[in-house]
DNA sequence: AAGCAATAG
DNA sequence: GGTTCTATTGCTT
């Protein structure tokens, strides 16, 4: 309980993330106490972690009870093809439960009230509401599926205990996990060692564990069966596929696969669109029906996407047009549709997504045209929240950006290359223009004060660019001449060189008057921009709509940042999902609390 | 890079 | 007895 008057006190928003009913959990990585001091002083700081599993109940039921209150007080299902795959809590009092048949929850609740959840684009659109939310508090927060969310809090622990008084004579309990965290076909080759418990795999010898996992991953089981988790919070940012998939009893004819893959295409062409990112492979996955083998083994077959750009909404159709027959080469590939065939499901992917600028530049991508260099300042809060795209807004994602998003690649991989640095989890944020080595020579006071978000916040806003507008205008329909800069048909990225590439000079000059000063931004983190602050926004209104959608995207998913995908750390299997271990079973997390009363 | 298995919610 | 709709990671080729 104190972890949660450490976390809530952070402002007083009645936007706080969660209040009294709910429980909270926590795991630390360390067993011993935490250590009050941020920064050390001498000798190694013992390794802390504090990290909040947030895991919110019956998260479709949750939705569809947001957009439709009246569904708050009856018993409800969401329902996917048969299969009931959540419930309310009034349906589970009368015996309900995830994953049961239509059938037999009709006869266990006449009452039961579904509603059709296979089109799941209102809970992905909530489920990344509710990252962002989280985002806007501190930026290390991982996904797992649309429901959870890790959050690694160490840094603002850390820095309200360093404000707080007495709080040396502070006490924090860890969690101990006390579940099933290995998956089906693991616990299987478990057990088939004699090892059915946590304490059977505690005693179980470890050499005769690396004979049958290898070592990596007889080491981590080992580790988390001691309660032993030091993977790191690994931000998600933005998906790195999307597919869309549809099953059936059975389908056997070329032309209901061709369709299907239509319909499929289409809104997958959609979701993309609105993505603003270009894939670089599609793929096609089909289930066979088979007497044994049922409902697994999918095959797939994937080829590059050979598109050039289709970003255009009214292109939309033709990528579709274009698509369907790739897909249906795909797919012969995998039926012959001479003999009989007898598919249960379809899915289509597009995955390996890319963002056009960084096809383009070397530096990595078209945003270092909007970011000035490295070392220069940003301006901040030139935004608006009424930047919509598409309906679906990434409106803080930007935010804790505060780095130039090149920089905080770099950084974040040196984090993950250097588990053991205790200092990165400090600098990593550190603000522009700050070398890591002078501000370990800084005195603690300092150090604190240039990591306070208020500080970042406030970094210079000393209008580098006095003409920028306060607030983004509405994004105008293409005016061919009217402007000074004007896009026509077009599309080389150099054409955008020019206008975006703005004033470096009066820049360089705020950024050698760094001032220091200390903001007073009462919730940190949590502003309304959406766009790095150095975008001119009105130069960024005349950008071609595709332009700007990809541009938008790639800052999104820029934000924290991110997975580096290359960068693989060898020779991990089970990885953080293993956290997910602690803290099943908690109360209701409710969504519902933030959106007014019927 | 492609295909797939395992795992997750 | 039936087994949804995603998404990620890692192994193998």
């Amino acid at each position: 309980t104190h972890i949660r008057l450490v976390l809530f006190d952070m402002d007083s928003s009645d936007e706080e993330v969660e209040e009294d009913e709910t429980e909270w959990k926590s795991s630390f990585v360390d067993p011993a106490p935490l250590s009050p001091s941020l920064h050390k002083t001498s000798g190694p700081t013992p390794a802390h972690k504090v990290i909040l599993h947030l895991d919110l109940d019956c998260f479709y039921a949750q939705v569809e009870m947001i957009r439709n209150p009246t569904l708050r007080d009856v018993p409800l299902g969401i329902q996917q093809k048969n299969i009931i795959v959540t419930c309310n809590y009034v349906a589970r009092q009368q015996g309900l439960t995830k994953l049961m048949f239509v059938t037999d929850a009709m006869e266990k609740c006449p009452q039961l009230v579904l509603v059709k959840g296979e089109d799941l684009t209102h809970y992905r659109e909530m489920s990344y509401k509710v990252t962002e939310l989280l985002m806007s508090y501190c930026p290390l927060v991982e996904r797992l599926g649309f429901d959870e969310n890790f959050m690694d809090i160490t840094e603002l622990v850390d820095r309200r205990l360093a404000q707080t008084p007495d709080s040396n004579n502070f006490s924090f309990k860890g969690h101990v996990y006390n579940h099933l965290w290995v998956g089906h076909q693991t616990a299987k080759r478990l057990q088939a060692l004699g090892v059915v418990s946590i304490q059977d795999l505690q005693l179980f010898p470890l050499n005769e564990l690396v004979r049958e996992f290898g070592s990596p991953s007889a080491q981590r089981l080992k580790n988390l069966a001691a309660g032993v988790d030091d993977s790191p919070v690994t931000p998600t940012g933005a998906p790195q596929s999307l597919s869309d998939e549809d099953s059936f009893k059975k389908m056997s004819s070329t032309k209901d696969v061709l369709e299907k893959i239509q319909e499929l295409l289409s809104s997958l062409v959609e979701r993309m669109n609105k993505d603003g990112r270009q894939p670089q492979t599609f793929r096609l996955t089909i289930r066979r029906y088979s007497a044994t083998n049922k409902w697994f083994s999918r095959e797939s077959r994937q080829c590059p996407d050979p598109q050039p750009h289709r970003t255009e909404d009214h292109l939309c159709d033709d990528a579709v047009v274009q698509l369907v027959p790739l897909a249906m080469k795909l797919f012969q590939k995998m039926v012959d549709s001479n003999t009989t065939f007898h598919l249960t499901l379809i899915n289509v992917c597009f995955s390996n997504l890319q963002t056009r600028g960084a096809a383009i530049s070397g530096k990595g991508s078209i945003t270092s045209f909007f970011t000035h260099s490295a070392t220069s300042p940003r301006k901040t809060q030139v935004c608006s929240s009424s930047q919509t795209l598409h309906g679906f807004k990434w409106k803080q994602s930007s935010v804790v950006a505060v780095e130039d998003p090149l920089l905080q690649t770099a950084d974040c991989s040196t984090a993950r290359s250097d588990p053991d640095e205790t200092n990165n989890a400090v600098t990593h944020q550190l603000p522009p223009n700050v070398d890591p080595e002078v501000f370990k020579l800084l005195p603690e006071d300092i150090q604190k004060e240039l990591l306070s978000p208020a500080y970042v916040n406030s970094l210079p806003s000393t209008s580098t660019s006095p003409s920028a507008p306060a607030v983004v205008p509405d994004v105008p329909h293409m005016t061919k001449n009217k402007s000074p800069h004007s896009f026509t048909s077009s599309k080389n990225i150099e054409d955008f060189k020019e206008a975006l590439n703005k004033s470096d000079l009066s820049d360089r000059e705020t950024t050698e008057r760094t001032s220091w000063k200390t903001g007073d931004r009462p919730s940190p983190w949590s502003s309304d921009c959406e766009f790095p602050g150095n975008v001119d926004p009105e130069v960024f209104s005349e950008l071609p709509p595709d332009v700007q959608r990809e541009l938008m995207s790639e800052w999104k998913q820029q934000k924290p940042v991110l997975k580096i995908p290359s960068s693989r750390k060898p020779g991990r299997s089970l990885t953080t999902k293993d956290r997910k271990a602690a803290g099943k079973g908690s109360q209701a997390n409710s969504l519902l609390k933030y959106f007014k009363p019927s």
